[in-house]
DNA sequence: CGTCGCTCGTGAAACATTTCACAAATGCTT
DNA sequence: AAGCATTTGTGAAATGTTTCACGAGCGACG
């Protein structure tokens, strides 16, 4: 759809600008300028500006953006104008957590599907989800058209998990093991890794004083 | 201590390489290259090189990396040699996943409190852990001597509840609340956000065929 | 003790991202 | 209708990050 390849820090920030813009709408507001828009999300309207013009011309000079008409170009480019089927792969505690969150339907994403190693698990419910036997892993992704996987299973399973992953059809993963996943070439990855985002910040702790 | 700035990218990649330097060392390496490591970490040898260089020359020639010794320099780059007390701000589904998350006690992170607002869940216990109101948030932030703090309460409570952490002397905050936030200038926040995460996986799964 | 194979450390080059700065639109006012 | 105040869109410059490529150091071995 788009020749030229887009950096990940700027789709990241077209994600936030959509929220805000969310937020904007909800407050009656008609349009909004980059600057606007750049000191809520803590970047700059240069930074605006040049992110959306990767994806066409979105705004009027001399007026700023139409908030709502904005709301739907992002949604469009970052393929939110339909819903996906997830499946969270392991039903411990953080699945739990993952399970009542309500920002992920509220964006597109439907948890449509848990599946979990343990007996004493298997067959309960998060509301009206039952959680599968990891056993039947590629019947229930084909089943339920699952495309994107969340993995929250103890790391010394993550990539025999993710193998079945990838040959039930998965096309992208978000990965909460603290592992390297090995895939292949096409397949999306992303990984979380809350270890290292409390490192970063033990990191920044030790070297102050050089501002 | 350090007289360049350090990309954030180059951190991240040193506490994964912390990592897997500890997984070599419970399987017995003495020493790795920086072409294992790579290969582990999912980057390249030069990469490893260069992030290692700005710090110092940690290698042999003709060898690697004494694989104890490099992971002593690297706990030391990152600040990782003493423990920090951690709050948790907000008792709720996702507080209750990470305090029981053994890796972060593993890498000298420790929870040592936790606050809410909801009378009901004041006063009850997670383990040793017993939940505290958070009407004494600057008291316990102060008492337990925190100086991170992880923010897991809603997003419309976010802001308020940074300044008083940011009064109450907290350093570092850890921020899953979908918002941005504000702070002085020299604290550190770091947001963990994961429905960006998905929609990057989104954006990805609509711009296939690119390759 | 000299040579060989290996791997580090590091400037320089290539590549990527952000910031700058300004012409071109747009609507408002008079 | 012309002038003015705004704010976009975008090349170009500045800055930041990764990759390249090779000299230098190290241990092994004959
Ligand atoms: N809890 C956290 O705060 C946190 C934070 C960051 C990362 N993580 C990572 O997320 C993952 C899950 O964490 P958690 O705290 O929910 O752990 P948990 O132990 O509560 O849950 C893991 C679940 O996976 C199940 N499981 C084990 N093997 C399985 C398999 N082969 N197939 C399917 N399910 C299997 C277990 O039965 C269990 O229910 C771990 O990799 C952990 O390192 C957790
Ligand atoms: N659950 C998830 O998977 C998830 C994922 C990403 C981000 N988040 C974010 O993390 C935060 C917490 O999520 P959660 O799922 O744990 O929500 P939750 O509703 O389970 O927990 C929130 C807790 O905060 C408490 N609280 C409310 N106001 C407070 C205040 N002023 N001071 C102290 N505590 C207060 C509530 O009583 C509740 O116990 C939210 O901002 C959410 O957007 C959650």
């Amino acid at each position: 759809m788009l020749a030229r390849k887009i950096a990940d820090s700027t789709v990241r920030r077209l994600a936030i600008y959509l929220r805000f813009l969310e937020e904007f709408e909800h407050q009656g507001a008609g349009t909004v300028s980059s600057e606007a828009l750049a000191a809520r999300a803590g970047t700059t309207s240069a930074q605006v500006r040049k992110d959306l013009s990767f994806f066409g011309s979105f705004g009027k000079r001399g007026l700023g953006y139409d908030v709502h008409a904005l709301a739907v170009q992002l949604r469009t480019i970052l393929g939110l104008t339909r819903r996906y089927h997830v499946i969270l792969v392991g039903a411990g505690r953080l699945a739990g957590a993952l399970v009542q969150y309500a920002e992920f339907g509220a964006r597109g994403f439907d948890i449509v599907a848990a599946v979990d190693r343990d007996p004493a698990k298997i067959g309960t419910r998060w509301g009206d989800l039952v959680i599968g036997n990891v056993a039947d892993l590629e019947k229930i992704v084909q089943r339920e058209q699952i495309e994107i996987a969340i993995l929250v299973a103890p790391a010394d399973a993550a990539q025999a998990l993710v193998d079945r992953l990838v040959s039930a059809g998965v096309s992208a993963i978000l990965n909460f093991a603290p592992v390297q996943l090995h895939v292949p070439h096409g397949m999306d990855v992303k990984n979380v890794n809350l270890a290292v985002e409390l490192e970063t910040l033990s990191y920044a702790l030790q070297h102050r004083g050089s501002t």
